[in-house]
DNA sequence: GATAGATCTGGACAGTGTCAAGTTGTCGTG
DNA sequence: CACGACAACTTGACACTGTCCAGATCTATC
C-alpha cells in the first residue's frame, strides 16, 4: 500500500465512513467528528489529509463522479440502437445514484463541496462528457439538427430530477396506499418522450 | 394584526429572516440563532412559535409551495394552446424557484423538513395537483393514451433538474468563457421535446 | 386592578468545526 | 546503526451551534 503509517490508509477509511454516515443520516447531519470516531481516529486527524470538512466531501464527490462515469460508459458501450442507448445511459445514471446515496447526495448538493476544486471539476466534466457522447449519438442517428448542448443539459436535469423524486414518491406511496410508477416505468416514459421528441418528423 | 404582543408578528419575521439567511448562505449554513439575531429577539424565542429549527423550515417550505401553486395557476389560466400552456407552467415553476432561492432550497432539500407535517403536505400536494391539471390538458389535447401520472412526474423532475442545473451552468460559463444556453433556450428545448414526445403520431 | 396565560429572556448543556501545539511513529541518510 | 527530518496523529482550546428549563415581562380578560 502507498501510505501505511499508523492507520493503514486513513483517507480511504475516512471517505468510506463519510459515505456511510451520509447515507444513514443525510448530508445535513454529517459530522466530521463522527466520521473520525467511526474510523477510529481522533477528531482532528481528518484535517491532516483533507484540510477541512469541505475537503473530505470534495474527495467523496469526485469519487462519486468517477463511479458514475464508469457506469455510464460500460452501460452504453456497443449499444447501437438510439432508444436502447438512451435507456441504458439513463438507467446507469439513476441506478448508480440510487445505489450510492451517500456519494450522490454530496455530488449534487453544491453546498458541501468547493466547485473550484480542480480534481472534482475534472471528474464531473468527465461524467458530463460521457453523457455528451450519447447525445451526439442521438444527433447522428435521429436528427442532425439537434442542439447537443441544450439537449444534454435537459437530459441531465431530467435524470437528476427522477433520482430526486424517487424517494419522495415511495414515501407518498407508503402513506397513501396509492400505486406509483416504478423507476423502470418512469424511465421508459422518459425515454419514449425524449426519443419521440428528438426524432425528426 | 393578528398577534401583536411584544414583537409584532414574530413568526412572519422569523420566516423572512430564515429565507434571507438561506438565500445568502445556503440551507446548510442556516443557523437558528442567526435568524433570531436578525429578527432582534433572543436565541430561544423561535422555539415558542415553531418548536425547533425543523418546525420553522416546515413553515418556510409550505409558504414556498403556496407561492409556487399560485404562480403556476396564474400563468396557465386561460392558455388554450398545449405548447404555450406547458411553457407557461414550466416557466412559472422555474422562475418562481430562481426568484425565491431561499424558499426553494428548503422545499426540495427534504433533509431540513418533516415530510409528515400536515400543512406542508397539503401545500406540496396542491402544487403537484396544479401540474396535474396541465398534464391532463396535454392528454386531452394531444394524446388520450398519455399516462398522466408518469408524465407529470417526469415533467416535475425535468423542471426541478433545470432549476438545479442553472447555477451550475452559470458557474461553468464564468470560469471557462464558454457560451451556455439561457434558461429560456433550455425551457424551449425542453418544451419542444416534451410536446413532440407526447403528441400521438 | 388582579390573575391567567402567552411571549420572550438568560443561562446551561452537550455537541460541532477549526486551529495550535505537542506526541508518536517511520524512513532516508550520514 | 543512530539520528535527524518529517509525516501521522493526539490533545486541548475556542467560538459557535440547537435545545431545554426556569424565570421575567407583557397582554388580555374577568
Amino acid at each position: 500500500m502507498a501510505t501505511e503509517y499508523h492507520h493503514g490508509d486513513l483517507p480511504t477509511a475516512l471517505r468510506a465512513a463519510a459515505v456511510d454516515l451520509i447515507s444513514e443520516r443525510g448530508p445535513a447531519n454529517f459530522s466530521l467528528r463522527e466520521v473520525a470516531r467511526r474510523a477510529g481516529v481522533s477528531h482532528a486527524a481528518p484535517s491532516h489529509h483533507f484540510g477541512d470538512a469541505r475537503g473530505l466531501l470534495n474527495s467523496v464527490a469526485a469519487e462519486g463522479f468517477s463511479t458514475l462515469t464508469k457506469a455510464m460508459r460500460e452501460a452504453t458501450e456497443g449499444v447501437d440502437d438510439p432508444r436502447e442507448r438512451l435507456t441504458a445511459c439513463g438507467r446507469a445514471y439513476i441506478m448508480t445514484a440510487l445505489e450510492n446515496p451517500g456519494h450522490y447526495a454530496v455530488m449534487v448538493t453544491h453546498e458541501f463541496t468547493d466547485e473550484n476544486d480542480a480534481y472534482l471539476q475534472e471528474c464531473s466534466f468527465e461524467a458530463y462528457a460521457t453523457l455528451l457522447d450519447t447525445v451526439e449519438f442521438l444527433r447522428d442517428t435521429l436528427n442532425p439538427d439537434l442542439d447537443v448542448d441544450s439537449t444534454a443539459t435537459v437530459l441531465w436535469a431530467g435524470a437528476h430530477g427522477l433520482v430526486e423524486i424517487c424517494p419522495v414518491r415511495e414515501h407518498v406511496a407508503e402513506n397513501t396506499d396509492t400505486v406509483v410508477s416504478t423507476i423502470e416505468e418512469l424511465l421508459a416514459a422518459w425515454t419514449n418522450m425524449v426519443i419521440d421528441g428528438i426524432r425528426k418528423r
